[in-house]
DNA sequence: CCAGGCAGCCAC
DNA sequence: AAACGTGGCTGCCTGG
């Protein structure tokens, strides 16, 4: 049952059940409702705060109401048990908006959201249990529920709204809004004991559980930091961007493309050119999963006679329409996904909080979204120019040393592989001179270089053929030398993989994690334990970090590296301190870090390498205050 | 009209 | 024998 406290005599039989519920030491679930997600923005609210057990919920009206905002506060704090669904969100929402410390929270919380993702970490689309609270509760509480998720969006369009933007706009009396907070907070209570019992029964230990609480809350501190925008340098950004995407948008127009970003056109108008859209070496052209042509980069850039690179080939005449498509698409998502995001990001002390989910995909990688800091373009620096340091601080990142390959040796026990890294030896060099001799090319260290990355992804010889440009058959032949010479990586794969068959098509990792296998792809055995692993090494080493007081030093996780500042006169030991953090013996293999300290903006790190194909000079030249900005962090 | 699938592209 | 892995996000397009 809900109920919805009005008056003094309410709260205080709400007080009474908290008291109760907290001499009883029970488990308390927990949610709030709010204007949507994103939590640090201008205008944002805490609309509701909802407590309650496996059969009673009380859903506390805060929006506005100090002597509402009290009470949750006070019952939060009281209660000695918390459970949340994916408690980041609700902690910091909590910690921001009801003055409830994520310090005081975060340690009494659990996440029902990591105990299912520690039993299976694949959404429901996926094939597995699904990780949402409605998904879970469907197959684990009560199939039968009544799916108020569906009744409040349909609550949502009645009033106009849609479902993302209802949440602000409801109205805080609305039975289906009352009725949907205060289930989650009893369906979230019944949920736990089951997934707990299952993850028991299914032989993941408890100090991985406790594990992934504490790096949730490290994550979470680091999500609550944030990280300063240069606003002066963004907003120009945003506009170059889009100019330039609009410029060669207008290009494109006039082969008939209205928008770059329908592939449809853009492969009927390179047909209409006369193109053939057959990369060379092939017979057909590439196809997408559903049969369309692909008119992707790697075939406009062919087309458009560029490399990788972006530097021309000259091996034919460049097809303009195919020019224009690719830079028109880069620029805009340049400008949309990064530049605008960061523009329109922030808070009011001008910074931006994505979002770190600390336990996200299959392997248990973390992901950063709202925007996603993971994924900025590295190749120049345009875009990280735009995120700063506190002022007088530098940045730096410090990141592993080839960690996956380091993990792979250390998982399959390869002597040889693991004795070249002990020395210190260039592993890809070390590999092309036992396989070619001392007179080992360039060419020969590349080939194994990739090879090694074949084995970390499951890739085969054909791609890595792709990839490389090398011949089918030398790729071959490099396979099965690489595989002679290092016999145990070949040894440590068959074996995840037979075990996995015998077990369910499971793969169990060092730390006891499960990982469910697709057994149509049992190949990716080998790259799940090794992904893995190598996030559990810096996530070791972000709670390491936590002990040793860095992690107000640090901005983000990214996946091989951590990002975090410091005053300009110890920002290099504190960069030794986070590298002597996170470097470490793992089964007899070191992991070696590598810290970077850079100047005044993130961009500062990615600067010896030269801008690819976007102007930077001339549009420089044009704006020179922005040029400026620019130098400053140049210093 | 919106939700969601597909295609594409950014990262490690 | 051979099999590249994990995400986030945008725009287009279609089905409901």
């Amino acid at each position: 049952m809900t109920r919805v406290p009005e008056t003094a005599a309410d709260l205080v039989e709400f007080r009474r059940w908290v008291v109760r519920q907290a001499a009883s030491g029970a488990m308390t679930g927990a949610d709030t409702e709010t204007t949507g997600l994103d939590t640090f923005a201008r205008h944002y609210r805490l609309r509701t705060v909802q407590i309650g057990d496996a059969r009673d919920a009380w859903v506390l009206q805060v929006e506005g109401r100090p002597e509402m905002q009290e009470a949750a506060r006070w019952a939060l704090l009281t209660l000695p048990r918390l459970v949340f669904h994916n408690a980041t969100f609700d902690l910091l929402v909590l910690d921001r908006h009801l003055r409830a410390p994520l310090e005081e929270l975060g340690p009494k919380s659990t996440d029902s959201k990591i105990i299912a993702h520690l039993f299976d970490p694949r959404p429901r689309h996926e094939g597995g249990y699904g990780l949402k609270l409605k998904d879970l509760c469907a197959r684990d509480v009560d199939p039968s529920a009544p799916d108020t998720q569906e009744d409040l969006t349909a609550v949502f369009h009645s009033i106009g709204e849609t479902k993302d933007t209802g949440w602000a706009k409801i109205d805080i009396n609305h039975p289906t809004y009352l009725q949907y907070a205060g289930l989650d907070a009893i369906l979230v209570s019944r949920l736990l004991p089951v997934l707990e019992a299952r993850l028991r029964k299914a032989g993941v230990r408890e100090s991985l559980v406790s594990f992934e609480h504490a790096v949730m809350l490290v994550c979470a501190k680091m999500e609550r930091r944030g990280m300063l925008v240069d606003q002066d340098y963004v907003r120009p950004l945003v506009g170059r961007l889009e100019e330039e995407a609009a410029l060669h948008a207008g290009r494109a127009s006039k082969y008939g493309v209205t928008s770059v970003n329908a592939p449809k056109q853009v492969s009927t108008a390179l047909l209409a050119m006369g193109e053939t859209l057959i990369l060379p070496g092939n017979s057909k052209p590439e196809r997408t999963d559903s049969g369309a042509l692909k008119v992707d980069k790697e075939v406009l850039q062919y087309l458009a006679d560029v490399d990788r690179e972006w530097k021309r080939i000259g091996a034919r005449t460049p097809n303009p329409l195919a020019d224009a498509v690719l830079r028109s698409k880069r620029a805009g998502k340049w400008a949309k996904s990064y530049g605008v995001a960061m523009r329109d990001g922030i808070d009011d002390a001008g910074r931006i909080h994505p979002k770190i989910n600390s336990l996200q995909a299959r392997t248990a990688r973390m992901s950063i979204s709202s925007p996603p800091l993971q994924q900025l373009p590295s190749g120049d620096w345009t875009i990280r120019r735009a995120l700063l340091p506190e002022p007088g601080h530098r940045i730096f990142s410090v990141d592993y040393s080839a960690v996956e390959m380091r993990v792979l040796a250390a998982l399959a026990d390869e002597g040889v592989m693991k004795r070249a890294i002990s020395e210190g030896r260039d592993l890809h060099g070390f590999t092309a001179e036992l396989i070619y001799g001392p007179d080992y090319t360039s060419f020969h260290r590349k080939l194994c270089k990739g090879v090694g990355f074949g084995k970390v992804y499951g890739g085969g010889s054909v791609t890595l053929s792709r990839q490389t440009g090398a011949p089918l058959p030398d790729v071959k032949k490099a396979v099965a030398a690489y595989d002679r010479t290092y016999r145990g990586i070949k040894r440590y794969s068959s074996r995840l993989q037979r075990e996995a068959r015998a077990d369910g098509y499971i793969v169990w990792t060092p730390v006891g994690r499960r990982l469910p296998l697709d057994r149509d792809r049992v190949y990716a055995a080998t790259n799940y334990a090794v992904q893995s692993t190598a996030r559990d090494v810096l996530c070791q080493a972000l709670l390491d970090m936590e002990d040793r007081g860095l992690t107000e030093h640090l901005y983000l996780p990214i996946h091989d590296e951590c990002l975090g500042s410091a005053p300009e006169e110890i920002a290099e030991d504190v960069a030794r301190e986070v590298g002597a953090a996170m470097s470490m013996d793992f089964f007899g293999v070191p992991l070696d870090t590598d810290p970077e300290v850079g100047g005044s903006s993130w961009g500062s790190l990615y600067m010896k390498k030269a801008g690819t194909m976007i102007a930077n000079d001339s549009w420089y030249a044009a704006h020179p205050q922005a040029a400026h900005a620019a130098e400053l962090a140049r210093a």
